[in-house]
DNA sequence: AACTATTTATAAGA
DNA sequence: TTCTTATAAATAGTT
C-alpha cells in the first residue's frame, strides 16, 4: 500500500525501520480494535518497537485476561492453533509466489514452547534456559580454549573464521580513522579560514588520537555504564554505524526491577553497580577481570559489554518516568546523550558500549552472579 | 477498504460478525507477520473468534516469550501503554469525526484487570535467565557486526582479542601436526623397523589429511560432547536467504542436555537426531545459509537475522502435525549434508561444528523455546 | 471461495 | 514527527 511494493523481509536501515514500525503500528493498532468491535471478539496485540518500547491494544477485556484465557486452552489445542496460522500462511505466500520464505523452518522454531509460558511451566522453563546457557558457555569454551579442540579441521576452520573476523574489524579501523581524518580536516578548514588540502586520504593525523582523546576514549570504555544501551540505540545518528541496528537485542539490560531478584542473583551486580557512576551501569568490563588469560579472545569477550536498555516504545511523547527504566536517550537515534565529557563528537563512539562476548564469558564462566554453568556436562 | 464504509460498531448480524472475523482476521495475522519480519520486533497477537476459537500469531519469538517479555515491564508501564494506545485511537477517530464510538466506554472497560498472570516470584528467575541470554546475545551481536562498533578503541581491543586468540589456534594448530607428525613417525618405524628421520619440524606432512585421517577426525567431531555442535553454524555460506531464512534462529531447537530437559522440549530434537549422523549433530551448518558475508566471525557464530512472523491460525483445515521442531529442512537450505567426508575439500566448512558460537547465537536468537528478552529493565 | 468497487493503509519524500 | 501523494492492499457487498 505504499509507493511501491516493499519486500517482506528485515529493514536493514535503522531508521526506516523505526519509521516503519511507526505507521504499522499505528495501522495494525486500529486494525485490531476495529476487529475487536466490529465482530465483538476478544483480542490481545502486543508489540515492541525496534527499540524495544511495548503497545499494546486488547478489546474490551485486558491483555491479561485474554492471555488467562489463552492459557485456559489444552495445550494441543494452542499448538494446534499455532500450526494451523501457520500453515494457512505458508499456503498464502506459496500461493502468490512471493516471498522466498522457508517455512518449515520458521515454523518448526515457534512452535512448543506455549507450554512455558505460564506459572505452573517456569521451573521447567528456568531449566531449559539454565541448560541452554550452559550450551553456550560450552560452545565459547572452545574458542577460549582451542587447545580443547580436538579436531584439525575445526581448528582450520576457527581460524579461518577468526581471520575474517580480524579483517572485518581491521577495515572497520580503517573507516574508523578516515571519517575522522575528514572530520579534522573539515574543521581545520573553518576554523583556520585556509584552503585546506586532503591529504590525499591517505595519510592519519595524528591527532586523532591524541593523549586527550585516548583519555576520552578510555574513560569512556571503562565506564562501567558503558553501554548501557540506550547508548546504543541512540547513536545511530552519527557515524554511521549502526550500530544499534540490533534491533531487539539492544535493548536488554539486565537492570532488574527492584525487588525483583533474588539475593544471590543480584548480589554481584548491585555492588558492581556501586562502583559505576551513580549506579547506572550495572556491568563491568568482567573480561578485564577473567581469570586466567588476559587477552585472548576471551578476555577480549569479557572485556566489555554493553548492555541495553529497555525502552518502551512510547509512541510519542514518552517521557517517562519510573526508576528503572530511562528511556531518556533511548532512541533518538539522533540522540547524543550528553554525559557531561567535554567534547562529544566522538561521544558516540566511544561509549559504545562494546561487543560483549567478554562479559558474556565471563558470566558463564564464573565470574558472575548470575548462574549458569555447566549444567551441562560436556566434555571430551 | 470495502464498496461501503463500515461503521466501526459491533455488527449485529451474527453471520456478517462472523464473515468479516474471518476476512479481518486474515489481514491482520498478515499485517502482524510482516510488521514483525520488516522491523525485526517482536510481536504477540492473540485472537478469540465470535465462536471463541484461538487465532495466534507472533514473530521470531513465541508468544510465551513475548508474553514473558510484556510481564517484566513494571505494572504501571503496562497499564501507561494501555491508555497511551488508547489515547491514540480516540485522538485518531475523534479527529475524523468518524466512528461513532464511545471510546471512553470501552477505554475504561479495558485498563487494569489482571496486572499480571503470572506470579512475579515464579517468574522471576526465568526473567532473569533471560535476561542473561539477551544479553549474551546481544554482545556477540557486535562481534559479528563490527561495522555497528562506534568506538575506535574498542575495535582496537577486539582486533587484540582475535589476535590472540588466532595466535592461540595456530599454536594449537602447529602442536596437532607435531603430535601427528610423531605419531606417524613412531609408527613407522616400528612398522618398518626403519630408523625415520624428523623433517625437522617445519614441514607438514601431506598425509595428515589423507582419507584415514579425515575419519579420524570426523569421529572426534562427532563426538557427542564437542562443542555441541550442532553448531555448526559454522559454515556460511550461501546466500540465500531470505526471509525466513533466518539462519540463526531459524534454527532452533534447543538441544537440551541429557536428562535436563523436559519431556516436551527435547521431543523434536530427539528426532531429529536420529535423523543425523549417528545422532551427533543436531544441527546442520545453518550458516550455509547466512545471507551476507560468508565467513567472518559471525557468519561463524551463526549470526544473522532473520525474521520471522509466526501465525497461529487456526485457520480450518488444518492437518499438520509434524513433530514439535521437525528441523530436517530447517536451515540447511544448502546444507551440504554430505557428511560422507568423501571430499574434504570443504570439509571444515560444511561440518564443522565447531566451538559454537554459531548456534549459540541461533540459540539464543531463534530458538525459539526460550525467551529472552530483556526482562529486566532497568536502567538508570 | 471469487469477484469488484471502494476504502484504507502506506512507502516515499518534503 | 507529520503531511502529502501515488500506489499497493484490504475488504464490504455480491455471486
Amino acid at each position: 500500500m505504499g509507493k511501491v511494493k516493499l519486500d517482506i523481509k528485515r529493514l536493514e536501515n535503522a531508521s526506516s525501520r523505526q519509521a516503519t514500525y511507526s505507521k504499522r503500528k499505528h495501522g495494525i493498532l486500529k486494525k485490531a480494535q476495529e476487529l475487536s468491535i466490529l465482530c465483538d471478539i476478544d483480542l490481545a496485540l502486543v508489540m515492541f518497537s525496534p527499540g524495544g518500547k511495548p503497545s499494546l491494544c486488547c478489546g474490551k477485556h485486558s491483555i491479561e485476561e485474554v492471555i488467562a484465557r489463552l492459557n485456559q486452552l489444552p495445550p494441543q489445542e494452542r499448538t494446534k492453533r499455532k500450526l494451523e496460522g501457520l500453515e494457512a500462511l505458508k499456503k498464502a505466500y506459496r500461493k502468490k509466489s512471493e516471498h522466498d520464505v522457508n517455512m518449515e523452518d520458521f515454523l518448526d522454531s515457534r512452535v512448543g514452547s506455549l507450554e512455558n509460558c505460564f506459572p505452573q511451566d517456569v521451573t521447567d522453563q528456568a531449566s531449559r534456559l539454565q541448560t541452554r546457557i550452559a550450551e553456550i558457555h560450552e560452545r565459547l569454551w572452545y574458542w577460549t580454549n582451542p587447545d580443547c579442540v580436538s579436531d584439525f579441521g575445526l581448528l582450520m576452520q576457527m581460524e579461518d573464521s577468526l581471520e575474517k573476523s580480524l579483517g572485518q574489524i581491521q577495515r572497520e579501523k580503517e573507516n574508523f580513522q578516515k571519517r575522522r581524518r575528514l572530520a579534522l580536516e573539515n574543521e581545520l578548514k573553518e576554523s583556520m579560514q585556509l584552503p585546506f588540502q586532503s591529504n590525499g586520504g591517505q595519510q592519519l593525523q595524528p591527532l586523532l588520537w591524541t593523549p586527550s582523546d585516548s583519555f576520552q576514549n578510555m574513560a569512556l570504555i571503562q565506564e562501567p555504564k558503558l553501554p548501557t544501551q540506550r547508548d546504543i540505540e541512540s547513536c545511530t545518528g552519527s557515524t554511521s554505524g549502526s550500530y544499534f541496528g540490533c534491533p531487539s537485542t539492544s535493548s536488554k539490560s539486565e537492570a532488574n526491577s527492584p525487588g525483583q531478584l533474588s539475593g544471590i542473583d543480584n548480589i554481584g551486580q548491585d555492588a558492581f553497580q556501586g562502583l559505576q557512576f551513580g549506579g547506572m551501569y550495572s556491568y563491568l568490563p568482567y573480561g578485564l577481570n577473567m581469570p586466567g588469560d588476559n587477552s585472548n579472545l576471551q578476555a577480549m569477550l569479557g572485556l566489555d559489554q554493553r548492555q541495553n536498555t529497555l525502552v518502551y516504545d512510547a509512541g510519542k511523547n514518552y517521557q517517562q518516568t519510573f526508576p528503572y527504566h530511562d528511556t531518556s536517550n533511548n532512541f533518538p537515534p539522533d540522540t547524543p546523550a550528553d554525559f557531561g565529557y567535554g567534547d562529544l563528537s566522538n561521544y558516540q563512539k566511544s561509549i559504545v558500549p562494546a561487543p560483549a562476548m567478554p562479559s558474556m564469558y565471563e558470566r558463564m564462566t564464573g565470574d558472575s552472579n548470575h548462574l549458569l554453568f555447566d549444567n551441562t556436562p560436556h566434555n571430551t
